[in-house]
DNA sequence: GCTCCTCGAGTTCT
DNA sequence: CTCGAGGAGC
């Protein structure tokens, strides 16, 4: 093929390309196979790769160079992708409509219903009506861009157009949704895999993020994906509910979810819910519930949200499936702060899509409430899907005369008596110093991803440097020679550098991490950043006094306790002298402490209402917390500052007026922080 | 003392 | 994800 020759081919390709995707995605018409469709985007790709050069910037292939081999790239939610809290009766449904009632004394919401579909949940960003990026979930804040999936994905226009009339997107659209396979798709796919002789999928949901989560696209590009929108977010959207923005979107171009519906009371919810539950298996898509939202997006934000999850809806959730298992035997593992977990083994079980061979029973009480016998049969599910848990036991499988299954006395590991607390709900080894389980267990939440950090060393070569009696505590990692490594089974050169150099990397993590890396019972990432943030060196949170402790916003007696028995014990006070002579670093930047406490926000407690036109109330508050300030959701006679937005909260307002607490205006605030967010 | 919320700690499988 | 418990507000 001459150059001239190829360069006419790949245009045409692209051009034959961006023409089905166009129709595909936004006319949700298939023009041509899969098959034809796969084999001319080959061809593009192949071409491209021999000639760079002809590579245009429409390319259709451009969408899938953007998924990295080394994993993806990360991108933050401009505002907080939550998940819904959950319910599973209609006793709670009852008493979350009461709430509502209540947080709202003077209005009366209507609410919208719609099915909960099972799959993976999409935020997709729209600027002047072009697709700009495709996000997931993630942590809730920050997720994976999944752009590249565009292609795999149908119902998601990459142009966002005004039918009906209806009014033209703003200039910034956010539309989050969920993405799924339907039944039909997901049934072709496994014909396809049996075809081929390949294993069958457990379930679609898993198909879906781990479609979304492949590398290499070229995999998947036989998969076909739907989207649903269930959320709408911009500024300048005028309608007022949840339904009318649902509508909108599909006059912008999205397939809509059928079957969503707008209610005004509890009765209608109930209706709804036997309506759809009635035609659950006749529908096109697998869904695990409904879920209910105050239909007012004013209420909605008078409403707000918890850190996890808006307090304007709720899931109510079908039954999960369930399964019996057999009792095989129980097991107690002990943490790394000597609490007593038991362990059930069980039969290896077919559940939502995985086989499960173990179920936590969290406690002691647990236990002793499941009256368990030997060779009993349990109930098993799946919390969310996820967490295998045993909700009972059968007790027509049990076996005449079985024996009572008791818990233990004495530990596992290092044969110590237990003690329990007093309501038996948890059950502790005391031997802190010496048990093993525990020694190990410190020594993997130090080495872990959200603590030290240390690369290549987990809990796999734990054991192995424990076992061979390298490593007690986190101090003696820093202590490791080169001779000693290489002189283990299974630890070549390449690796033990690799490991070497990880531990020499995490003397320099900062110091709230290594502070929360010492695993202090009641100190975890949260306590100890803000543990950090007052005391800025570790000789000066040593020192401080309990009013100071106790003065930090989450601080209690509790948490003072168990840091004064902490660094009061002569070991750990040895361990941190070792682990200082290492070169860690046990304190924190200084500079950051002094223009935070020229802030007129530092150590103050601050209430925000309402919305603001120039920045989010998301960067507000990082923006405040930033400086110091301690928010809080309602206003009290600790408040030092009330924010006001647009359409602050009635409530806030009168409160704030009853006990004269500052009002502080959107300008004013503007001058205060000197800033244009 | 009650309620709401957040935090810590322990959890499964692919 | 789930539980239990700590902290804060009323």
């Amino acid at each position: 093929m001459t150059l001239e020759e190829a360069k006419e081919r790949v245009s045409k390709l692209a051009n034959q390309i961006n023409h089905y995707n166009d129709q595909f995605f936004q006319k949700n018409r298939s023009l041509i196979s899969d098959y034809t469709y796969d084999h001319l985007l080959r061809q593009l790709i192949e071409l491209e790769k021999q000639y760079p050069e002809l590579k245009k910037s429409d390319s259709p292939t451009n969408l899938i160079g953007e998924r990295t081999t080394s994993g993806f790239n990360t991108r933050t939610h401009r505002e907080r992708m939550g998940s819904l809290s959950n319910t599973y009766c209609r006793t709670q449904v009852k008493s979350y409509i009461e709430r509502i009632q209540k947080l709202l004394p003077e209005a009366s919401p209507t609410f919208c219903c719609e099915k909960k579909l099972d799959g993976v949940a999409l935020s997709i960003f729209y600027r002047e009506c072009r697709l700009k990026y495709i996000i997931t979930r993630g942590n809730g804040i920050v997720g994976d861009d999944v752009t590249a999936s565009y292609t795999l994905i149908s119902g998601i226009p990459k142009k966002l157009t005004s039918s009906n009339g209806c009014a033209l997107p703003p200039q910034e659209v956010e539309v989050r949704g969920e993405v799924f396979m339907t039944n039909k798709n997901f049934e072709l796919l496994n014909k396809k895999q049996k075809e081929s002789g390949l294993p069958l999928f457990a379930n679609s949901r898993n198909i879906v993020s781990g479609t979304l989560k492949t590398l290499d696209i070229n995999k998947v590009l036989d998969r076909r994906l739907s989207f649903l929108p269930y959320t709408l977010l911009g500024k300048g959207i005028s309608l007022p509910t949840q339904f009318s923005r649902i509508n909108l979107l599909g006059n912008w171009g999205f397939d809509i979810v059928d079957n969503i519906q707008e209610v005004n009371d509890l009765s209608g919810i109930f209706n709804y819910i036997d309506k759809i539950e009635k035609k659950r298996n006749k529908l096109p898509m697998i869904i695990d519930g409904i879920v209910i939202k105050v239909n007012e997006i004013s209420y909605q934000q008078k409403l707000g949200s918890t850190t996890k999850s808006p307090r304007w809806a709720i899931a109510y959730k079908y039954a999960p499936e369930k399964k019996l298992a057999k009792l095989k035997n129980i097991h107690y593992q002990v943490g790394r702060s000597g609490v007593i977990t038991p362990v059930a083994e069980l039969d290896s079980t077919l559940i939502a899509g995985s086989m499960i061979k173990r179920a936590s029973l969290y406690n002691m009480r647990e236990l002793e409430a499941l009256d368990l016998r030997n060779g009993d049969s349990v109930w098993l599910t799946k919390g969310g899907d996820v967490i295998p848990k045993i909700i009972g036991v059968s007790l027509e499988k049990r076996e005449k005369n079985s024996t009572l299954i008791i818990g233990i006395k004495n530990c596992p590991d290092c044969n110590t008596e237990l003690y329990s607390t007093k309501d038996h709900i948890h059950t502790f080894c005391p031997n802190h110093k010496k048990c093993r389980p525990q020694l190990k267990g410190k020594l993997i939440h130090f080495v872990s991803r959200h603590a030290m950090n240390i690369k290549h060393i987990g809990s796999g070569v734990i054991d192995i440097l424990f076992k061979e009696g390298l490593v007690r505590q986190p101090a003696d990692l820093y202590r490791l020679k080169k001779e000693e490594l290489v002189a283990l089974e299974g630890f070549r050169d390449k690796s033990v550098s690799n490991i070497l150099t990880s531990i020499e990397k995490s003397k320099t993590q900062p110091f709230k991490l290594l502070l929360f890396a010492l695993g202090i019972p009641h100190v975890g990432i949260t306590v100890a950043s803000k543990l950090v943030k007052k005391f800025n060196t570790l000789d000066k949170l040593i020192n401080a006094t309990n009013e100071e402790l106790l003065s930090i916003p989450d601080i209690g007696e509790q948490v003072v306790k168990s840091l004064h028995s902490y660094f009061n014990a002569q070991d750990e006070q040895q361990h941190i002298s070792k682990l200082k002579s290492s070169g860690l670093i046990f304190s924190s930047n200084e500079k950051e402490k002094s223009s935070r406490e020229d802030s007129p926000f530092y150590n103050k407690t601050v209430v925000i209402s309402g919305t603001f036109s120039s920045f989010s109330r998301k960067d507000l508050q990082d923006k405040l917390e930033e400086l110091g300030a301690h928010l809080r959701s309602s206003i009290s006679s600790k408040t030092n500052y009330f924010i006001r937005g647009e359409s602050a909260s009635n409530n806030k307002v009168e409160k704030a007026q009853a006990l004269k607490i500052k009002y502080i205006s959107e300008r004013e605030l503007i001058k205060l922080l000197d800033i244009g967010m």
